[in-house]
DNA sequence: CGCCATCTGTTACGCAGTTCACAATTGTCA
DNA sequence: TGACAATTGTGAACTGCGTAACAGATGGCG
């Protein structure tokens, strides 16, 4: 394992293992098998047994997995034990949401700077933040060492600031507009897109 | 065609399609081919080709597709040509930064009716909603012809909440709570989740 | 009017990811 | 201690999606 490249369809569902262990550790439990996590997931026992073997041997043939250890092992796996230091651009009424968010800081990632471009934003206070101006966004993220950067901005100029982002050297992108950005290889992109979401619903609410 | 069970990943691959489209008419364009559209999204021209004839011949061989046309087609496919009505359950920070979101109506989608538990919050004003008692869910979402929920709920009260959306009858859940909810085949569950796609993105900050 | 360049729709192929199935290991209980 | 029940890790088989490739259609142009 390890020497074959995992698939990213496997990383996007480790955080969900994440989530049901940390609720099992939660609920007192101490131990669990593939077969139990998977009826919380829906999903096949093999499924994870065979995603988690991508990664080691987390297991114990027998008796199933530790919570406690296979926890740590994901978090560490996933980068999740630091905190992660982020940006936002754009303070429009969604920026601030994002701001006011109060699901990111528990998971630890913290919102430590805020930018826009336009001047009657800039100065204002949102949250405990103080709005920025893009000009600055270089200097500030250098110094902050801030990693990612969270896009609030209108959809017209979204792949304009993922373009400046990406030169300045983030490499992970939350894209809350409604565009699928262009970023060079190294450049890890999620979008936050719930119009397409609700788009490919109607598909099945019309029919079946 | 279709005879064949259309995949999951080519309908939400559709609202891509839709998005791109609209956006390549208002530059004025009135004809593409699967080669350019396939350049605008990152994707190979054969993808494209194969996605659309899943639903029927809509091109033209040596001219590519009428733009105008395709994209009615695609809308209808859809479902996006008429008005998709919601209601809102949960008004806190994060329901209450849903309700006043400006990106739902434009594409159909208006948030009719908002509900939550609390006392303390029912009667409340939120953009030019009254928030309503849960007790009242039923007979509202018959009254205003309501097929979908959006959830923004805590986390712990979400599954129940879903559970009461699905005996009343809604089809479609839009779920910003941080569960993977359990919901009975014919319900369609999209989930937003900032903090899984955080998740998943670290890894590759990490590594890579 | 015929040739050529273009581009679709579709069939065939290949590969990646999922599921299967089983050998190997672990703990329990008589 | 020995037999058994539970459960992992993994190679093999399967499935479904993505890509390639090409026959067939279309319009332009000399």
């Amino acid at each position: 394992m390890q020497q074959v490249e995992v698939p990213e369809v496997v990383v996007l569902r480790l955080p969900l293992y994440v989530r049901a262990l940390t609720q099992l550790q939660r609920e007192g439990k101490s131990v669990v098998s593939s077969q139990q996590l998977g009826e919380r997931l829906q999903m096949t026992p093999a499924q994870i047994r065979k995603d988690l073997s991508y990664f080691g041997r987390f297991g114990k043939q027998g008796r199933g997995y530790s919570i406690e250890f296979l926890l740590e092992e994901l978090r560490d796996i996933l980068g999740l034990n630091g905190e992660w230091r982020a940006c936002l651009i754009g303070v429009g009424r969604l920026g601030r949401a994002i701001i006011n968010y109060t699901g990111f800081a528990p998971e630890g990632f913290t919102i430590v700077a805020a930018f826009d471009s336009s001047d009657y934003q800039v100065g204002a206070s949102v949250g405990d933040l103080s709005v920025q101006p893009m000009s600055d966004i270089a200097n500030v993220v250098a110094d902050l060492d801030i990693t990612i950067g969270i896009v609030a901005v209108p959809a017209a100029e979204a792949q304009t600031v993922i373009n400046r982002l990406v030169e300045i050297g983030l490499k992970g992108i939350l894209n809350y507009a409604p565009v699928a950005p262009y970023v060079p290889r190294g450049v890890v992109v999620r979008n936050i897109d719930p119009v397409l979401s609700l788009q490919s619903m109607t598909f099945y609410l019309k029919n079946g």
